[in-house]
DNA sequence: TTACTACTTCTGATCTCTAC
DNA sequence: GTAGAGATCAGAAGTAGTAA
């Protein structure tokens, strides 16, 4: 499949693929979740490049629990791990993935997509992360030095360590940047307010 | 394997400094 | 005096090493 949208679809450079560690995946319930997939997308209102409905292959139940099973926790990693929600607009399913949210957990929802994060400094840098590595880091120059990253100036090239040796900012993976970290909750909660500003996004703070 | 200890890192709060 | 920026600190949490 790879090898024929390498040739035919030129316009992606992106993947998510995931599987069975032990190999067990039939064709039936392969067909099952690519058509849960495109049905998920659709309800999502995400336009699909793929034209077809999937294949309606015969699915005992067990199978079909099986790999429904392995959807969820392939969404939910994606969710939970790397920040990914591909079906971010259906709110109801993001609410059937974690239907026992933790008290302890920190969240906000920031446009269309929810982040999560066992602490204020935690869901801040995984924003300030999906922002920096999508499009939307163009919006975000006036937040950006050129050296170290300040109260202001929140991201930058270079880490910045106090003269005692604490560090003050993360560094963003995959990208050049440095976020910095060490607000209070409040002064995180303002400058979270100011991504929104810039980026033309709606924050919510939901457990904060 | 478990328990313990020491060390490091993370987190939230607070203090100091500066500009207005 | 006040608000915000910058810096520091104490406690919590996590990790690594070691002995039993």
């Amino acid at each position: 499949r790879l090898q024929q949208h390498y040739i035919n679809k030129p316009w992606w450079n992106k993947l998510i693929f995931f599987g069975r560690e032990d190999g067990h995946l039939s064709k039936a319930q392969l067909d099952l979740l690519e058509r849960k997939i495109i049905e998920k997308m659709k309800r999502a209102e995400i336009e699909l490049d793929n034209n077809t409905q999937g294949n309606q292959s015969y699915i005992d139940k067990l199978s079909q629990f099986s790999a429904l099973s392995l959807l969820s926790k392939v969404e939910r990693v994606l969710i939970d791990i790397a920040n990914i929600d591909l079906f971010a607009s259906d709110d109801t399913e993001f609410d059937r993935f974690d239907p026992t949210p933790n008290n302890d957990t920190i969240s906000i929802l920031f446009g269309r997509q929810h982040y999560t994060g066992s602490s204020y400094r935690d869901v801040f840098t995984k924003l300030v992360s999906t922002l920096v590595l999508s499009s939307e880091i163009s919006k975000l120059t006036d937040l950006i030095n050129s050296t170290e990253p300040n109260t202001v100036q929140i991201l930058g090239t270079l880490e910045r360590v106090s003269g005692k040796g604490t560090k003050l900012t993360k560094a963003i993976d995959s990208s050049k940047y440095h976020v910095y970290v060490n607000f209070s909750k409040d002064a995180l909660y303002k400058k979270i307010q100011i991504l929104a500003h810039l980026t033309n996004n709606k924050v919510t703070f939901e457990r904060w």
